[in-house]
DNA sequence: ACTATTACTAACTTCAAAGTAAGTATTTAA
DNA sequence: TTAAATACTTACTTTGAAGTTAGTAATAGT
């Protein structure tokens, strides 16, 4: 990588990892995607007894956005009460083995990147 | 997986994927580790001339929480003016290799999902 | 005496993501 | 006729990340 292609990442808009990283770095696209790589196929209700936590709000919005990026698909059956289901597309799928590349990093370091924090606190002395 | 780990993943604090996430997530980590990872050894204002964008202030809120945790290594001379040089370390460095691959599923899948939000947009009418 | 240099910090403002609370549509079952 | 169920939407508020602007310390050079 030369300068020339650094200075492209500093344009933000058109860099590729921040479109991505945008979407996964959010707070529950990741939850939401390792859970349904798990379970398949799950309802709108059933991913929300799964993440006791979110809104059904902000259920909505990130499946939509995750549904928008072609990672996860949607399948409405016309019944009443409404039956929605969600499952991973092959995108959504392609993508996953990436994050548990990261998983598994974060989990090996997650130990020392608290104590570093910490050490570094001291060191400030805050 | 079963249920029972994916509880887990709903406690945000305890995840040690949020927890890097919320780092390499944010608007600066990422792409000042891509630059370190090249340039090996940078000083202050040679990061500021790479990423013209960024404030002083982001950049060095941003060094100091990769240096918290231990992803980067800060040096000072005792100089006037003074100098201080930033470099990965080796946890930095181990981290790399697994942002590369997001990038690289990125870089493959950013056209297609730019696609597929066009197409939503036209499918949801706004 | 004043200017330049380097690596910041402080105080304040802006803005978008996230959260909260309530409401909606539709049909079946009691 | 009323309640229950499902999958949401709408309107509003809160929060925190990021941005802006100005200032600081210390010394060397003119």
């Amino acid at each position: 990588m030369e300068k020339e292609n650094l200075k492209k990442y500093s344009n933000v808009e058109e860099c590729p990892v921040r479109n991505v990283l945008d979407r996964i770095g959010d707070k529950w696209s990741l939850l939401i995607l390792l859970i349904l790589e798990e379970e398949k196929v799950l309802r709108f209700n059933e991913l929300h007894n799964y993440i006791v936590s979110i809104s059904q709000k902000m259920l909505s919005v990130t499946l939509k956005s995750l549904e928008a990026d072609g990672l996860v698909k949607r399948t409405i059956y016309p019944q009443v009460p409404p039956k929605v289901e969600y499952e991973l597309t092959e995108r959504g799928s392609s993508l996953l083995p990436h994050i548990h590349s990261l998983v598994a990093w974060s989990k090996d370091n997650i130990g020392d990147i608290k104590q570093s924090r910490k050490d570094y606190e001291l060191v400030s002395q805050k």
